[in-house]
DNA sequence: CGACGGGACGC
DNA sequence: CGACGGGACGC
């Protein structure tokens, strides 16, 4: 457990320590999986190549490294490929989006997994699938299931939140288990989430039985129940060796098709017996992932063969194989699939034309999903609206509180804090003329800020920032993290606190700051100082004035009683040199 | 008015 | 079955 602490460091100066003191097996972890899950691991016909790759998977994001594996001493390519993205939701999406399909001119649909990381290789042994799905945040220990639910519902459907709770009180320890049922969403959760959550991605639990997610399959049989704890797992017992006696098929679509849109489908094919999309997780993949079994065999290779390649929706083919028991990744099950280079573009003028085929999928259908679908609806388009354009006409502070604007209002942080540092960047080079022609100015949208930045346009002398009403000093160093407090501040923001690296570069420029932190869901925090004078300073010129808008109280902080008497005394003794 | 930084699951 | 290479801040 103290152990594990260290690796739940949350101040980047303990991390750069913690990296700079390690002998280099971290930093090439890190290489490989920075952030976690941002990795694929595919397995592929030998000769995809590169560039097939690239083709396919750049749209899903920012590729770092595609590396197609050859053997060492024959250069032969051994059909697998690692491919880095820079975030772990655009891998998440490039593996359900993905996976199933075929790329370049082999016939064998990828297999696109998460890759391990590089120490733990191959092994499969447990739950596969939770890793991608469950994250771990700490919450406030007020939060309720409820609370935490829809405070991350925006990402995506919510299998459960479980707060963890202290067996006898049952009061909550102040964290709590977040389960998906889709990677991407557990990833957008994992990194649009308020970062006071300090998500992780939950270590699986050992070995838990899925008795529970049987009762909720229901009715339909499920064959392969008895090993959907692992997607790729080889099932014996309904083994089918040849061609032709398969009526089940796997069938792997644009995870925005509802059940209703795939029955009408596969039901132009006469003989469907039923049609079963894998919403649930654990029975082998995601949303999107299908199966469809069929009267006969002549059906199920008709519908295997019309519907396999088309376009539906427009954009996005379907596949369609032979279910054979999850050994559908043989070669031989598409010895007549024509995936590949030259799929059929419309298999649909073969088919018997009905109204049902015509209309394109509504962009999400409702009731498709268990819950809180509707707040899933509109995350495509939050991620993908250009943040400047909010920034110039909303500004970042206020009017964004709602929790449908989490994401966004999470890029416009990242934006407005990657403009803050050029602005500094562009500041020490002395530029500002520069700076100030391109309108790179911080962004405070407020009345105050403004007219103190234009003021400061004029003189190009010191660098106040815009987002502060008080005249500041310039940018001061921090103080060790270690040093003992000489004086903590207690800051109350109104309405709400401003983001975390206005706070640090305003109660920094005062000097001998230690740190600066809000508790979490509050909207007051503390400024921990080790010099007197310098946290006198704050007060006097930060109490009452403007910070993105935000109104701050800045007074000395009472002492902390419960913490002071007990905590300090174990930490001297325990922490001696 | 506005107060304390948190970390692993009842198997 | 399908799991880990090559290059290496610059001229």
């Amino acid at each position: 457990m103290a152990e594990r602490r260290k690796l739940f460091d949350r101040d980047s100066r303990d991390r750069e320590s913690f990296h700079g003191s390690d002998g280099g097996k971290l930093a090439r972890d890190t290489k490989y999986d920075d952030p976690p899950n941002s990795r694929l691991f595919i397995v592929c016909g030998k000769t995809v190549t590169e560039e097939d790759f690239r083709e396919s998977f750049e749209k899903y994001g920012t590729i770092e490294e595609i590396w197609v594996v050859k053997t060492r001493t024959t250069g032969e390519p051994k059909g697998v490929a690692y491919i880095k993205f820079s975030k772990t939701s655009e891998a998440a999406l490039a593996m359900e989006e993905m996976n199933g399909r075929c790329i370049g001119s082999h016939p064998r649909p990828l297999k696109v997994l998460i890759a391990h990381s590089r120490d733990q290789g191959s092994r499969r042994d447990m739950n596969e699938e939770e890793r991608l799905l469950r994250l771990f945040v700490v919450v406030p220990k007020s939060m309720t299931e409820k609370d935490v639910r829809e405070q991350f519902a925006q990402f995506g459907d919510i299998d459960y939140v479980s707060i963890v709770k202290d067996r006898v009180t049952k009061e909550s320890k102040g964290f709590a288990y977040i389960k998906y049922h889709r990677p991407s969403h557990a990833a957008k959760a994992f990194e649009g989430c308020d970062r006071s959550f300090k998500p992780v991605f939950a270590e699986p639990k050992p070995q838990k039985s899925t008795e529970m997610a049987d009762r909720f399959n229901g009715p339909l049989p499920h064959p392969k129940g008895a090993s959907h704890d692992n997607p790729f797992h080889h099932y014996d017992g309904l083994h089918i060796g040849s061609e032709g006696t398969y009526t089940r098929l796997e069938v792997i679509a644009s995870p925005q098709l509802n059940w209703d849109q795939l029955w009408r489908l596969f039901d132009l094919i006469p003989g469907l017996d039923y049609c079963h999309l894998h919403d649930d997780p654990k029975n082998r993949m995601y949303k999107g992932h299908a199966t469809v079994v069929y009267n006969t065999p002549q059906s199920a290779a008709y519908a295997k063969e019309k519907l396999h390649g088309f376009e539906y929706p427009p954009g996005q083919r379907l596949i369609v194989k032979p279910d054979y028991s999850r050994q559908s990744d043989l070669p031989g099950a598409f010895r007549h699939g024509n995936c590949g280079m030259h799929p059929p573009s419309t298999p649909f003028s073969r088919i018997p034309p009905t109204g049902a085929m015509h209309p394109p999928p509504p962009p999400l259908p409702a009731g498709a999903q268990t819950m809180a679908s509707g707040s899933e609806m509109g995350l495509g388009n939050i991620s993908l609206v250009p943040p400047h354009h909010q920034l110039t006409s909303n500004g970042p502070s206020s009017s964004l509180g709602g929790t449908r604007a989490g994401n966004l209002q999470n890029d416009l942080a990242a934006l407005v804090e990657t403009i803050a540092q050029a602005t500094s960047l562009i500041q020490a080079a002395g530029l500002t003329s520069v700076m100030n022609k391109a309108g790179l100015n911080t962004g405070g949208p407020q009345g105050a800020g403004d007219a103190h930045g234009s003021q400061q346009k004029m003189l190009g002398e010191t660098y106040d920032p815009a987002y502060c009403s008080a005249k500041l000093p310039p940018p001061q160093p921090l103080a060790p993290i270690d040093s003992e407090v000489a004086l903590r501040l207690f800051i109350v923001c109104q309405p709400t606190p401003p983001p975390m690296y206005a706070l640090k570069d305003v109660f920094g420029r005062f000097g001998n700051l230690i740190d600066v932190y809000i508790l979490s869901w509050k909207s007051c925090g503390y400024a921990k100082y080790a010099s007197k004078e310098s946290a006198e300073n704050a007060i006097a010129t930060l109490h009452g004035q403007e910070i993105c808008g935000s109104r701050m109280k800045v007074m000395p902080a009472e002492p902390n009683e419960k913490a002071d008497s007990s905590r300090k005394r174990i930490k001297v003794s325990k922490d001696d040199e």
